[in-house]
Order: structure tokens, then C-alpha cells, then sequence
DNA sequence: GACGCTATCGCCACAAGTTGCGATAGGCTC
DNA sequence: GAGCCTATCGCAACTTGTGGCGATAGCGTC
């Protein structure tokens, strides 16, 4: 489905915000912050409010165009949908990011799947641990 | 290792706020927000800042004492650290919420721990998905 | 191209949580 | 028990994000 008919089809409408919006996540290389986002759209656009961008990307993930996930801090992640699929290891004590295969969750997500009928997504939330760095050496 | 030593060896101090606030997450049954912390713990001192109640939780996560955990939406949940471990699973359709026994996660944290020497806390983030209540209908 | 319906906008206030700062008070020593 | 060091406190400002409201502007129809 065209990004047209996913508009027409919801009863949403293009606007200059909304394109601005969808633009610079689309440019972004890898995941941003709402507030980059913002920042992008006001070099162009000054008077366009934060909400506004907060409100259209809700919107452009409800169209399928955007994906949002959350890292470890408080601070929401966007990327474009069509970016292949990842998870992220976040390691607690260095903050360290690594993405990893989703095939490596896929086993835990069956198992879900079998014993809870539940359809994990395992790209949308961080698994948060400790990296092999970070790790307590044993005694010492 | 006691809650003195433990206060003793990492300089920390027992306030009257601190107490209070691990008193009130000890006597919560379940998860509970900040905010309700806040709200016993003001009942009886209510000129305690909700700040207080922020960093003594941090404090006492450091300490062992209490576990913080995240659901979908924004809010933190603490716990005190001697409850029985589990997953949350969390439905993005309807909100449900579903514990999970650690051993339905092990098998992804093997492989993680395998592959990429991770050691990962999947108690610590819900995990998004969608429930068999929720899930599509085919066709229709 | 004008008209009307209503999705969306900018603005403001609020919610959850964090941070800086001067004042207070644990807890160690004497 | 007094004195000292500094962790912690209460307060206020700030950050990330949400929600209400009147004004604006897509977009479908004529």
C-alpha cells in the first residue's frame, strides 16, 4: 500500500509538517531522537512545535512508515520501517549498544508463541544486561 | 551481606527518608510506581520532595535492596529485590499483562550469552508483543 | 476555484523523572 | 556529647513526552 492510499485509507492528511517530519527520519542513518528530529524540521520550519513532531510521528508508525524502540535511558528511538529488522543489546554498566541478528531472539519468540500464544516483539525494547567487557572477573 | 554492611561499605547513609521509602516498597504486594511510593511515604511526612523518594529508590536499587523494571508505557515499577524473578510480557493491542517464568527466557539468554558473551536481565524490560486475544483474525 | 468538514497545527499546561544548589543532618572521631 | 566531613534533603528549574483547545488548512465535492 502507497503511502497515498495508507493516508487515504485512515482518514489522515499530508502536510508540510508531516512530510517535514517523515523527510528527516527518513535521512537519518540510524535511529533518532524525537528532539533531532525537531531539530531538523525547525532549520527549515522554526515555528513548528515539538508536539507537532511528537503527534506526526505517532502518526507516520500508525501508517507504517516509522518504528520507534526504547534503549535502556528514557529517550524514544525512530527509524524508518523499511530498515532491516535488529535487536539491541545494552550493556548496564558501560551503556555499550550492540545490534544483533533476529534470528538470535527467534528461539525465546516461539517458545512464547507455543506456550503463551503470544507474538513477542523483540526489536521494540532493548535487552539490557551485561556485556562481555563489563562482566565481573571471578575472586580476585 | 546485612543493609548495614552494605550502607558501611559503600559510604551510604541511613535517613529517615531512605527507611521509609524501602519500608513502603517492601510492603507493596506487587510492582509499584514513584509516584505511589511518594504517596505513602508523604502520608505520615508530607513535606517529603518527590525527588527524595527518586534518588532513594536509585539508592536503593544500588544497595540490593530494590529493583526497578519497565513496562510499555513511560512509567518506572519498583519491587524489592527478594521476590521471585519473572518476565512481563505486555500486549500493545489491548495493554494485557502476563508474568513468565525465567526458564521460558533462558533459551534466548543462552544463546546470547553464546554468541555474543551477554549476559542479559530479561526480567528488566517488558516484552511488547501482541496476545492471543488480540491477534488478528485471518481473512474473515 | 469556492465551500465545508474535520484532521492537524501552535500554544499552553501538565506528568514523570532528573539535576544543581545551598541547607541539613548521619555517623565517625575524640 | 561536641565537632567535622560530606551524603542527603527540599526546592526549583529543566527534560522528554502527552493532552486540551481554539485556529488553521488538507482534501473531497460542487
Amino acid at each position: 500500500m502507497s503511502l497515498q492510499d495508507a493516508l487515504r485509507s485512515s482518514g489522515k492528511r499530508m502536510t508540510v509538517q508531516r512530510r517535514l517530519v517523515l523527510d528527516a527520519v527518513r535521512q537519518a542513518r540510524h535511529h533518532v531522537t524525537a528532539e533531532e528530529i525537531a531539530k531538523r524540521v525547525r532549520a527549515k520550519h522554526p515555528q513548528i512545535d515539538a508536539s507537532t513532531v511528537y503527534r506526526n510521528l505517532q502518526a507516520l508508525e500508525e501508517l507504517g512508515e516509522v518504528i520507534h524502540t526504547h534503549l535502556d535511558d528514557r529517550i524514544t528511538r525512530w527509524h524508518r520501517a523499511d530498515s532491516h529488522p535488529h535487536g539491541h543489546l545494552v550493556c548496564r554498566v558501560c551503556g555499550g549498544e550492540t545490534e544483533v541478528r533476529p534470528i538470535a531472539l527467534a528461539s525465546m519468540a516461539k517458545r512464547l508463541h507455543d506456550e503463551h500464544g503470544f507474538d513477542a516483539d523483540l526489536a521494540h525494547s532493548a535487552i539490557v544486561g551485561i556485556c562481555r567487557q563489563c562482566r565481573v572477573v571471578p575472586s580476585s
